[in-house]
DNA sequence: AAAACGGGGGC
DNA sequence: GCCCCAGTTTT
């Protein structure tokens, strides 16, 4: 996998995304602009699907949409309001604890470096990442499941460790390109690069695919 | 009854 | 780097 290659297909992706992106609105897309929120959401994300975190998450900031309303409930009343998503009771402390560091330590504001983030227990390289990009508008590669997989197949990386296919992607792209990358992958993933039956008869970027001629499907 | 949903943290 | 963990929803 070289520059050329991501580059080629930064371009086709444009192209496509109108094609085959589905006009719903993602919890991090709503959440848009409140890193208070896109962090939050992310927390409620883990191992839950998309439509069920967007239910959640909504219900929740309908009651506390900020750090100071937020660590002013009960764990429970977070645990219920949340409870569809599942792991609701660690979700619920994390959530807490968080706000209430928030603040504490920050005046009621998310901080802006990655560093400062990845510092709260439950905040990983991934939430912190995705934070920083649209909660903010900062540059930074934030790989979930999508972009992890579509790495792999591409060849950018041959490892389970989502940190390693950061890397790659740092290194391959300047960071003026990272946020859009991002989004295009995780449309992408979403869309039409499916963990198990992916849709590889009308992807363009089959020549890039390790995938291709193996499991083909659709 | 089993699989799907995805990331963080500990060792 | 590998392995373990947290519960609900869907099939």
């Amino acid at each position: 996998m070289k520059p050329d290659d991501i580059h080629r297909a930064i371009g086709i992706l444009r192209e496509e995304t109108r094609a085959w992106r589905t006009p719903s609105v993602t919890v991090v897309a709503e959440a848009s602009r409140s890193p208070f929120k896109v962090l939050i959401s992310c927390i409620i994300s883990l191992r839950t699907k998309d439509e069920v975190t967007t239910q959640s998450s909504a219900r929740l900031f309908d009651r506390a949409p900020t750090p100071e309303a937020m660590e002013g409930l009960p764990a429970e009343e977070v645990a219920r309001l949340i409870y569809p998503a599942g792991f609701y009771r660690t979700k619920a402390e994390q959530i807490l604890e968080i706000s209430r560091r928030l603040v504490a330590e920050y005046g009621g504001r998310v901080p802006d470096s990655l560093d400062e983030l990845l510092a709260f227990r439950g905040v990983g390289r991934k939430t912190a990442n995705l934070v920083l990009t649209l909660g903010f508008g900062k540059p930074g590669i934030c790989v979930d499941t999508h972009v992890h997989r579509i790495c792999n197949r591409w060849g950018y990386v041959a490892t389970k460790n989502p940190d390693a296919t950061e890397m790659a992607l740092r290194a391959l792209l300047p960071p003026e390109y990272w946020i859009e990358i991002n989004d295009l992958l995780v449309a992408f993933g979403q869309n039409l690069c499916h963990p198990v039956s992916p849709r590889c008869s009308i992807c363009r970027l089959s020549d890039l695919c390790s995938r291709v001629g193996v499991a083909q499907s659709r």
